[in-house]
DNA sequence: GTATGAGGCCGCCATA
DNA sequence: CATATGGCGGCCTCAT
């Protein structure tokens, strides 16, 4: 029996919050091809509400699909609607409470935290929204530990996430909690994003650095996006975190879903990317920076990956 | 284009 | 008994 997700849709609610569970929730199968969640979208009053990309949503559900949800997730209206000013229906408020008091885990994207804070159940929490509406926000709810400079917020049964995108980020999160790093990196994979963006970065950092969690396979991690130049082949990676390959490698699979070289190759990558944008060094010197030994390496990976070269992408992408 | 060799991934299994 | 470990070997990819 799959995980049931209520998605709450409000007046003027954005179309996007809605793809974004509906095409990572909905969509992900387990070993047996069986649905691991099943997704049903609902309104407070169960008729049809204006959504704020210019057409009208007729839902299948009203509000009893929230009382049998194992998750209740609360998507952004545009900035106008009556939600994103912190006033939602009482009977919205009710049951949003009652799932919260039944163990339910909630969830919101974007402004969709308007609504969760207008419950009264994040006072005292941790949470984020759409940076945009982040001085709206404290303004209403002062009570609420309001963090706009995360793409999400893990507060245990409580997640929220940023504006748009980060949507995308927090439900993979979440599935990665649920069922495993590779599982969430194939539901990644399958919408063509990044695995791996974790929820502690700011909202603008482009090439996130992984969040410092003390000893294990994260430290290991943390380390090597600090020495990318360094010899990082599986026994000394090995060695470093004082396991055999074997089992080295099945931890690193464990944590990250991917296997070690994966790893290593793609923050690679992102680095002789960073460099070409932001420096003038030499090409030769990118290459030898990421670990990448020679130009003639890093110019077939490259093209590879991008379908340029290192220096066709640096006229292309250099940023002043 | 093929041949060869090195490194890496991971299922399998004996073992701690 | 359940779980974690790590060695072995087949198969893959990539470089030369």
């Amino acid at each position: 029996v799959p995980h049931r997700i209520a998605v709450i849709a409000l007046e003027g609610v954005m179309p996007f919050d809605l793809g974004v569970p509906a095409q990572i929730f909905g969509l992900l199968t387990g070993a047996e091809s069986e649905p691991l969640y099943s997704v049903e979208v609902c309104t407070p009053s169960g008729a049809a509400v204006r959504t704020g990309g210019g057409f009208t949503l007729h839902p299948d559900h009203g509000l009893d699909v929230v009382r049998m949800a194992d998750t209740v997730l609360v998507a952004g209206s545009s900035g106008e609607s009556e939600a994103t000013h912190g006033r939602i229906p009482s009977e919205l408020a009710d049951e949003l409470r009652a799932a919260a008091a039944r163990g339910a885990r909630m969830m919101s994207i974007c402004t969709g935290t308007f609504a969760l804070a207008a419950t009264g159940l994040l006072d005292g929490r941790r949470a984020t929204t759409h940076w945009w509406y982040a001085e709206r926000f404290r303004a209403l709810f002062p009570a609420v530990r309001l963090d706009p400079d995360v793409l999400f917020v893990d507060d245990g049964d409580i997640l929220t996430s940023a504006g748009v995108a980060a949507a995308i980020d927090l439900c993979l999160h979440v599935v990665r909690t649920d069922h495993g790093a590779a599982l969430a990196s194939a539901a990644a994979r399958r919408c063509v994003v990044a695995p791996a963006r974790q929820g502690g970065q700011a909202q603008f950092v482009e090439r996130p650095v992984l969040p410092d969690v003390a000893g294990g396979i994260p430290a290991l991690l943390h380390w090597i996006s600090g020495h990318l130049d360094d010899r990082l082949d599986l026994d000394s990676l090995a060695a470093r975190a004082t396991m055999s390959p074997r089992s080295f490698t099945r931890h690193f699979r464990e944590h990250t879903g991917e296997s070690p070289a994966t790893w290593v190759a793609t923050q690679r990558l992102a680095l002789a990317r960073e460099l070409l944008e932001t420096s003038g060094l030499p090409i030769d010197e990118v290459a030898r920076r990421c670990g990448l030994g020679g130009q003639a390496r890093l110019r077939s990976v490259f093209r590879k990956s991008f379908g340029r070269s290192p220096s066709e992408y640096r006229r292309d992408f250099r940023v002043a």
